[in-house]
This record gives structure tokens, sequence and C-alpha cells, in this order.
DNA sequence: TACAATGTTTTAAG
DNA sequence: CCTTAAAACATTGT
């Protein structure tokens, strides 16, 4: 479920318990969100260990606390953060809950497509500050995305824009968004978009990104009947700005969306 | 029952 | 090493 806005969304449920200690750790260590990490070091280092801030970037969180202690979380598919009355039972799919004294943090991933990760270190840890260009930051120029287009030329121009190493945060309904809005088909080669149509695509994508992290980033709400995310699962779902029906085909490995109209093949 | 779900990771081939 | 494609992962719901 959670894409740049929804992360962001889920990351700031936990500020109700920036500045207040943890006081013990919950965990599932045998779930699959911790392959890799050392779940005894985390729970040991985070006991007592206050947090302290909290950043996003693209569908990836990071959570600063005392003791040089970083943890990582990934919501993957099914993954969201919430907050408990303090002294919560962790139910079945809550694999990590942070105990605190007027709260309880929540993970829960039914799905376990998520992943935790933590790191013990003055500075922040590598997987953290390797980033890629966010899309709103003035880097992410329309001339750097049309290098990103040449370089994956032969990819369907969707499949490029899931890469989260190209596009932090772009997830399924944000590059069928993306595409509908520029009037782009999803299965054409990135490699054919033309300099001015890249210039749109740079427009949109920036666009998308403000806006939904406006609407969805500040209390889930939905996008606008205007866009296709509200059509796009709809049975026999029109496209909203010209009322063909609505085509869906495997691209790039996911269901996707798209107006056979508005964003006709290209030759 | 079988399949799909707002996502990575692994594996393999070119 | 780079790009691309497809299967695998685990669970729930239709």
């Amino acid at each position: 479920m959670p894409e740049l806005a929804e992360v962001e969304f889920f990351r700031k449920q936990w500020d109700c318990g920036l500045k207040q200690r943890v006081l013990s750790v919950d965990l599932h260590a045998s779930k699959r969100i911790f392959r890799g990490t050392e779940t005894k070091q985390l729970q040991q280092t985070i006991t007592g260990a206050t947090l302290l801030e909290s950043k996003a970037h693209g569908k990836q969180m990071l959570f600063r606390f005392s003791k040089d202690a970083w943890l990582g979380l990934h919501l993957g598919m099914t993954g969201k953060l919430r907050v408990e009355k303090p002294g919560f039972t962790p139910e079945k799919h809550d694999h990590l809950v942070l105990q605190q004294k007027k709260h309880s943090l929540v993970f829960r991933d039914p799905r376990l497509f998520g992943r935790v990760l933590f790191h013990i270190g003055k500075d922040e840890p590598a997987w953290w500050s390797k980033r890629a260009t966010d899309l709103l930051s003035k880097e992410f120029t329309a001339e750097f995305l049309e290098k990103l287009l040449q370089r994956h030329r032969k990819a369907p121009l969707k499949a490029v824009l899931l890469m989260q190493h190209r596009f932090p945060g772009v997830g399924n309904w944000m590059a069928d968004e993306i595409l509908w809005q520029t009037k782009l088909n999803p299965k054409m080669a990135a490699g054919d978009v033309s300099p001015t149509l890249a210039k749109k695509l740079h427009k949109q994508i920036q666009f998308i990104c403000a806006e939904a992290l406006r609407i969805i980033g500040h209390d889930f709400s939905d996008p606008p009947e205007s866009w296709l995310f509200q059509h796009r699962w709809r049975k026999g779902g029109h496209c909203p700005r010209c009322e063909s029906s609505l085509k869906h085909a495997t691209v790039g490995g996911r269901t996707t969306c798209w107006c056979p109209k508005c964003q006709p093949v290209v030759e």
C-alpha cells in the first residue's frame, strides 16, 4: 500500500513518541522483516534509548535514537505504523512495538514484505546515506530525467518509473497516475520519450508528488475524483477525462491501468 | 479454488 | 559491471 505520501503519513504517526524514552521493545524475531538484522542488539540498544528524530525518503524511513542507535523501516506492501495506548499487547501481525510511558509505537505488517534495519554509530548508516535524488529537489531537473530515460531506453516507461534507485517513492498507483496525467502509454520504451514530453513528464512527476504529500501525507485523504487514482480499481472504471473504458494489463511486472484513448500506443 | 494485492530481492540471460 | 525480465517471498480477501 504505501508509496511516497503514505510513507510520510505513517512516519508522522510516531511523532507523539519523540523525546520519549523507550521502556521496552516487543518483536517477533523470526519474522522475515528482520532478515539480516541483529534483533538482540536492536532490542537491547533501543530499550532505554530516547526517540530523537525521524525522516522519510521515498519509501524508506529512518528513526534516530540516543545511544547512537538508528532504526530503518520499510513498509513493504502491507506495512503500517500506528500508536496504541501504553502497555499495548502486540497482536498477530504487530511484529515490532516500542513501549513508551505514554504510548506504544506499533509496526504491523501482515504480508511481511517490509523490512527493519538497525545500526549503531555516530553517523547515519550507509544504507541511508546512499539515497537517490529526491524527486522534489533542485537536482531533479528535466535534463536529469532525460538522462535517466536514456539510460533505461529499452525498458517500458512504467517499469522505469517503478525503479526506486531512480524514482524514490513512486509505486504502482503513482506511476499509473503520472503516465495518465502526462498522456504517455505505460508500455512505450523510455527512450522514445521526446525532450518536449520529458519536460512535461518532469512537471507532472513533481506535481503529483507534491499533491500526494499535501493530500495523503497530511491526513490520508483521497486525491480528487479528477485523478485516475479514484477510478483505476473500480469495476468497469472509466477515464475521468474522456470517459473511455480503462484498460488493465501487466507492465513492468505490475498490474497497470491506463486510458487507451488518452494514452495511445506510439508507433 | 485460483488469483490478485499501492513491493523488493534474487536469479538469470543478454 | 550494466540492463532487463521473471519468479519468489507470505498473507488475506474476492
